[in-house]
DNA sequence: GAGTGGTCTAGACCACCGA
DNA sequence: CGGTGGTCTAGACCACTCG
């Protein structure tokens, strides 16, 4: 028999649907407009709304989309582009725009594989600070910096019980200190309960994990968890000297 | 009605699953040893398949589980941190064993994102040169480097009509022009078909997407997007002169 | 061919938001 | 309250791998 195979896909239909879906984006919707209900759409395209959901999951992923449960489907704007390095070390900061608000602060052990990076802290307790990086209004990533008391003793006990004060201070000490030099990495996680509410995500959410190792003259001063929006945030290294600026700065610029 | 609304959990059960698997991932289970298959997992947990897949995507996304259609889901090793830093500028590479190997080099205009960051070579045609980066025998990452022609004027345009040959010599090109500097980004995305393949994954697979521009003193001499596996890989910069190593220097170094 | 994970369906109910 | 996206079910078939 002559069986030709008449164009078998042999593409997933959400796959397809992603594709036809994003090239709609791109041609016929502006940034914040919504787009139909997924019962709707997925009608419109003749599929189980299961399969369009794979599809806008992914578009969603990508950042292309933002989908908020008792509202509706909006198109997002692109990534905003946040930067991830130097200019850090001005600990005390909270005056900038682009910057991180501390919280509170706790004491406590540190999980295992932060106490890991922490080299001879074993089971020591550290100072477990808690910051809000918010960018344009919107907060963008959520940290613990993880501080062992011996980096920071000169920091009286009992200087304030919790919140943003003691946090502040620890941020000042550790500013004293005066570190040389980082250590980071980058990973793909997904947010933790507290993580998610600090950033108005759903527990579970795709967040970009950045490790950070401050080192001191004695070794290891503190070690930082962020975990950064993955749908929202697109982060930059300035590893050069040159023009690395990021879009809040070339809009400040402009004006 | 005494209503006491008993432990109501309010918790997903994919989410609630996710956890004692993971738990169970961590005490019960050793590297490499394979899970029992998804309608069995499902039955014993009495979900839905489709729930206990829901919880074992998300472990997948973080790096602990491994499935492969027709073998079955293993327990992932930790993920491999992949420096992504200085050490680039040796573009000739190849020798080490961390490095990218030029896989073809094609010439054609960029797709206009890429395009965007080379300025001034709006229509201009470019070499694209493709590269895998393999660590431990796995192919980490898959890369298309833009090269504008502009940048390399002393290759002969018929110096090889494609392949891993033409792609050395644009990169020992882009070698003698010395560059100064580069700027990064890094975000979440999907993988695209050619690149899902590079890496041995399926189509939409998560990935670390780095774009990272290369400066000349004449401006910007090439764009590359690299994308890299995320569920295996862990990015570091060695921001400071500091003892940024990866496992696998380590391990050279312990030999 | 038997067994795995990947895709897809057609329903249902729930949590949340805004009018 | 009605409408939205989020969760869940119980099935079915497919693509792939391996013995």
């Amino acid at each position: 028999m002559g069986t030709t195979q008449l164009e078998s896909v042999q593409e997933p239909k959400y796959w397809h649907l992603k594709t036809v879906l994003s090239e709609a984006l791109d041609s016929d919707f502006a940034v914040g407009e919504i787009l139909p209900n997924e019962r709707d759409l997925a009608a419109r395209f003749g599929v189980a709304r299961a399969t369009l959901r794979q599809a806008l999951e992914q578009l969603e992923l990508e950042g292309r989309l933002q989908r908020r449960r008792g509202v509706g489907t909006t198109v997002a704007p692109p990534r905003v582009g946040v930067a991830v390095a130097a200019a850090q070390h001005d600990w005390a900061g909270g005056d900038s725009d682009e910057a991180w608000q501390p919280v509170e602060c706790t004491t406590g052990k540190a999980p295992v594989a932060v106490a890991a990076m922490l080299d001879g802290a074993a089971g020591e307790d550290v100072h477990v600070v808690r910051r809000i990086r918010v960018t344009r209004g919107q907060s963008v990533a959520a940290e613990l910096l993880y501080v062992p008391r011996s980096s920071v003793p000169e920091l009286s006990a009992i200087d304030a019980p919790s919140g943003p004060a003691r946090a502040r201070s620890v941020l000042r000490e550790l500013h004293r200190l005066g570190l040389d030099g980082q250590d980071r990495s980058v990973e793909l996680g997904s947010a933790r309960a507290d993580d998610a509410k600090e950033l108005d995500r759903l527990p579970g959410a795709p967040v970009l994990v950045v490790t950070t190792r401050y080192f001191a003259v004695s070794g290891t001063a503190a070690v930082s968890v962020a975990t950064y929006r993955a749908d929202t945030c697109r982060l930059t290294f300035g590893d050069s000297g040159a023009l690395e600026i990021s879009h809040e700065e070339q809009e400040r610029q402009a004006s």
